[in-house]
Parts: structure tokens; sequence; C-alpha cells
DNA sequence: CTTAGGG
DNA sequence: CCCTAAG
């Protein structure tokens, strides 16, 4: 067994991080929209300063659902695969999404699948469980062989549980402190845990639409935030279960012309949720217990919304065309909502929080409550269902389904902004944000690319001729404070091929244009500022005379 | 935590 | 964008 590097952990930890604090801030953004619906400000929380323009693009959207459900009867699941459950997606110009790919993840990495097939659909659970430590432990040494023979995509990791225990033991208070409640409900709930009682999965990796940027901000350690991360809603993915899945689809206006618009789904989440099961049953009927589970929270009905340049679109009668949505049109800011419409009769039993029996609302007390006083806590809607196998449904994330969109016509390329609505079952909350960071961050994987905008890199250009090419943190500070989306490592890689855009010809430039004349103040900065780091590099340790 | 650079 | 060695 190769060593493991410190850095292994620190990734992980980092990753961690990032995840929870991308909960957080979905939380946050999720309230911040809410709360900003009316001036319909950016739902990207402060994003001040001389890089506004992103923010500008980004409206908030107003609560809205959309009538239009998830064709899911054409989920097709194949089973067999690699970890149980692949799915494929028809093409049929509706967005139709299939289960592809389901297994437990206690090491806290998301099995990823990519569907090499332009309609492919993946989803995947990993288990993010982990701020519940002991339980974690716990449910790991019990489907410890369940999950070897599950899943053959997974990274069991003989690391596993050390790995993930010291790597989620050590971060925040928050942390501890619900590993401590949990280990105790787990204790007291099941006597024993799962391990000799009946077993219960965690799917986790959950994002919740967290709180507060505001609190965000004030962290100390915000920093580390600007990647998406919120450290105070790891204790809200207790349990959380996280599916993504890639899709691409196609629809064409039903115009007379016959170009087509490509629409392509990165990622689709659901609501983290628990699943308990006698521990005499079968991996095979825990497999298709998952199975059902996911797939009924998705038939339970998904609200597809579509929101172009901020705006929903609401009338499913206009074609793309008429709606903006076509092809040789810039389409830049397409994001799709989704809600789950969880019914009472859910047959997977899908269940809230409050109505778990473990791991329930003392547990994730500090966290829930924060939840919950957010506007959206109301999400939870009660909900339960006592069957045989149970599934909980986080409710602060019930219904959350977000997924990144990436959309492309013929002739333009166009990254989209991912947006993630939360929804609740029976209210309308409803928000977007930038999945890239809640995505990523439950399955700590890379961020969505969000392409500096004109904007964006006029404030670095001005920041960087003013304090030079050598202090990110500063030009992160004065130019990008409110654009967390945006870390200082970001502003020096933008800067690296912002000088390199400059150098090339034209020809060779890609993306969105950037006007020469900031170009060239790149290219003037840049001399500058090297001339002057030369200077500082070259006196300090030999006066310029020796050098002569 | 930042910088600086390679990937 | 990511990853990380250095400072």
């Amino acid at each position: 067994m190769p060593r493991v590097p410190n850095s292994v952990w620190g990734k992980r930890t980092s990753r961690r991080k990032k995840n929870e604090m991308c909960a957080f801030d979905l939380l946050a953004t999720v309230a911040g929209t809410l709360l900003t619906d009316q001036d319909s400000s950016s739902n990207v929380p402060n994003t001040s300063g001389a890089a506004t323009s992103y923010a500008r693009n980004r409206k908030s959207v107003k609560e809205e659902y959309f009538d239009e459900i998830l064709p899911l009867k054409n989920v097709a699941v194949k089973k067999g695969c690699c970890s149980g459950c692949v799915a494929e997606a028809k093409h049929t110009g509706i967005l139709q999404l299939l289960p592809a790919y389901l297994t437990l993840d206690l090491d806290g990495r998301p099995p990823l699948v990519s569907s090499g097939s332009s309609s492919g659909v993946l989803l995947c659970s990993h288990n993010k469980e982990h701020k519940a430590a002991s339980l974690c432990q716990v449910q790991h040494t019990a489907n410890r062989d369940d999950d070897e023979n599950s899943s053959g995509c997974t990274h069991p990791s003989s690391t596993g549980n050390e790995g993930y225990k010291s790597h989620y033991l050590g971060n925040h208070r928050i942390r501890k402190l619900l590993a401590s409640k949990v280990k105790k409900a787990a204790h007291n709930k099941t006597s024993g845990g799962m391990s000799s009682k009946g077993s219960k999965l965690n799917f986790c990796g959950k994002k919740i639409p967290t709180t507060c940027q505001k609190v965000q901000r004030t962290n100390l350690k915000r920093k580390k935030l600007a990647r998406g991360t919120t450290p105070f809603a790891k204790g809200m993915l207790t349990g959380a279960s996280a599916t993504s899945f890639t899709t691409e689809g196609r629809s064409k206006p039903c115009e007379s012309e016959d170009y087509h618009v490509k629409l392509r789904i990165k990622s689709f989440n659901i609501p983290e949720l628990f699943v308990e099961i006698p521990e005499t049953a079968t991996i095979g009927s825990l497999k298709r217990t998952v199975m059902d589970v996911v797939t009924s929270i998705m038939e339970d009905g998904l609200r597809v919304g579509v929101l172009l340049q901020g705006k929903s679109i609401q009338d499913d009668s206009k074609t793309l065309r008429q709606a903006g949505i076509c092809h040789g049109e810039k389409l830049n800011n397409i994001d799709f909502t989704l809600d789950c419409e969880r019914r009472q009769d859910s047959p997977s039993g899908v269940i809230i929080p409050e109505e778990m029996d473990f791991v329930s609302a003392d547990i994730l007390e500090p966290l829930a409550r924060m939840n919950y006083e957010e506007p959206f806590h109301e999400t939870r809607g009660g909900r339960g269902n006592q069957h045989p196998i149970k599934a909980y449904l986080n409710g602060s994330h019930a219904g959350c389904v977000h997924r990144s969109v990436e959309m492309t016509s013929q002739d333009t390329s166009a990254s989209l902004q991912a947006i993630i609505p939360v929804a609740a079952s029976d209210l309308n909350a409803l928000a977007i944000v930038p999945i890239c960071e809640t995505r990523r961050s439950e399955i700590g994987q890379r961020r969505t690319r969000m392409p500096f905008s004109v904007g964006e890199v006029e404030a670095l250009v001005e920041a960087v001729e003013q304090l030079g090419t050598g202090r990110w943190r500063a030009v992160k500070m004065h130019a990008f404070d409110g654009a967390d989306h945006r870390t200082y490592v970001d502003l020096k890689d933008k800067w690296k091929t912002l000088v390199h855009t400059a150098n090339i010809s034209s020809q060779q430039r890609r993306g969105e244009p950037v006007p020469q004349e900031l170009l060239d103040r790149v290219l003037s900065a840049q001399a500058y500022w090297s001339r002057q780091q030369a200077k500082l590099h070259g006196k300090a340790p030999l006066p310029e005379v020796c050098l002569a």
C-alpha cells in the first residue's frame, strides 16, 4: 500500500471544507436571493467593486415554479454495471434523466462516472456523512463488505475509516459537535449502531442551500471560502445524499430552420437522504432500495424551470427561439432549476429530517437551527412514510436539485451558469445559486468554468496596474472582494492568461474577446511590474553595481 | 496563508 | 482551473 502523503489528507480536508462551505454558501445564497428578490439584485452576494459585471449578469430569480415535469418515465436503468445502476438518457428533445450510477462512497469521494454518450445521464451518490465520524465509522464497518460488492466505482479505500475519521474530525467545531451528537443518536437509535442492527445507508453529498454569505463573510477563514465552501454547512450534511449526473439533451426550435441548440446538463443533485433497511436484506435488495429511493424521489415529481439571463421562462408554449434560446444567439446564461415534488405517498418513504428517528433535529441542532432560520427552511414540509425501507430526505435540502448546464449553439459554445434551486416540497422557496460551487463542493469536483467577463478583466487590469503582479491577495481584496468565486489564485491565473492572450494574435484567441485596449494595458502593466520586480530582486541581494 | 508556477 | 512547493 503506497504511503499516503500528507497532501492527500490535506487535499481531502480541503475538499471537505469546500463542500461544507458550499453548502453554506448555497443556503446563504438562497436566502440572499429570496431576500433580495424584489430588487432583482444579483444572486451573487456582495459582488462589488470594479468586478460587478459578473454580478450584474446574474439576476435573482423570482420564486416560481414550473409545471413541466421531467419525463422520468423514460428513465431506463441498466443494472449490472459498475455499481449497480447505469442510466442512459434517450433523446427525445426533452430532458430525460436516467440514473446512471449510484453507489456508496464512504470515502467521501464522489464516484464520478462520465457518460460518453451525449445523452448519458449520470447519477451518483456519495457519502458525505462524515461529519458524524462515529456514525460513519459504524456505517462503514457495517457496510464495508457491501460497499465492496456493490460498488466497484467507489473509493472504499483501505484508508476509508481512518482517513475519514481523521479527516473529518479534524475540522470544525460543528463537526465535532455533530459527531458527538450523531454518535449518541446512532447509539440510541440503533442500539449498537448499524453494525449490529439494521443498516442505514447514508448517501450524502447534499448541498444544502445554506446560509448566509454574510456569515461567511465574517468568517475569518473566508479567504478559503473564496472557493465556495462553508464551514458550517458541514453539520447539515449529515446523512446528506448527493447524486449527480450529466446528460446532454437536444432541443430544437420548432421553427422552420433546423438549427439546433445543444444543452449539456453537467450535474444533478438530489437531496440528501437516508435509507433504512433490515440487516437481513440482501445486497441486491439494498441496491434496489437505493435505486428505488433515488428514482422515486425523482418520480415524485421534478419540476423544471428554465432561466435565461436570470429570468424564468414560464411560457411553455414558447419555442426556444422565441424565448431567445437559439442558435447564433449569445447564450451565456441559461439555467435550469429543478425541484422535487415529493408526495405524501412517496413510495420510497422519503422522510424529512424531523421525521427521522435518528440523526434528527437535535442531532443537527446547531446547523439545523441555522438552516431552519433560513427563508426556505420551510421546505421541510411534513411528509413521511413508514415503509420497511425508509428513506430520509433531509428537509433542508429536500427537493434541492441542481445541475449545471452547459449550452452550446452550433457556432458558439458558451458555458452556462449552473443553478440550483431549492425546492421545497410544498413551498415556494426557490433560489438559484451558481451550482458550480455547490456541486463541486459536494463531490469535490472541479469547479464549473466561469469565464471572466470583460468587466472583470477590466477590474483586474486596473487593480494590477495599481498593485502590481505579485500581490494577488491585495488585488483580490481591492477589486474582487465581493466575488467569492474568484480567488486570488484565480486572479493570478487570469492575469497569466491575459498576458498570454495579449501576446498572441487575435485569431488565436478564444472566448469572449477582450478589448485590445485592455490587453495593451495588460502588457504594459506586466512590463512595468516585471521591471519593478527585477529591480527589487536585483537590488536587494546585489547592488546594481555588481551587475554591471 | 500567500506566492509563484507548472499541469 | 487545479495542485503544490516554498516562503
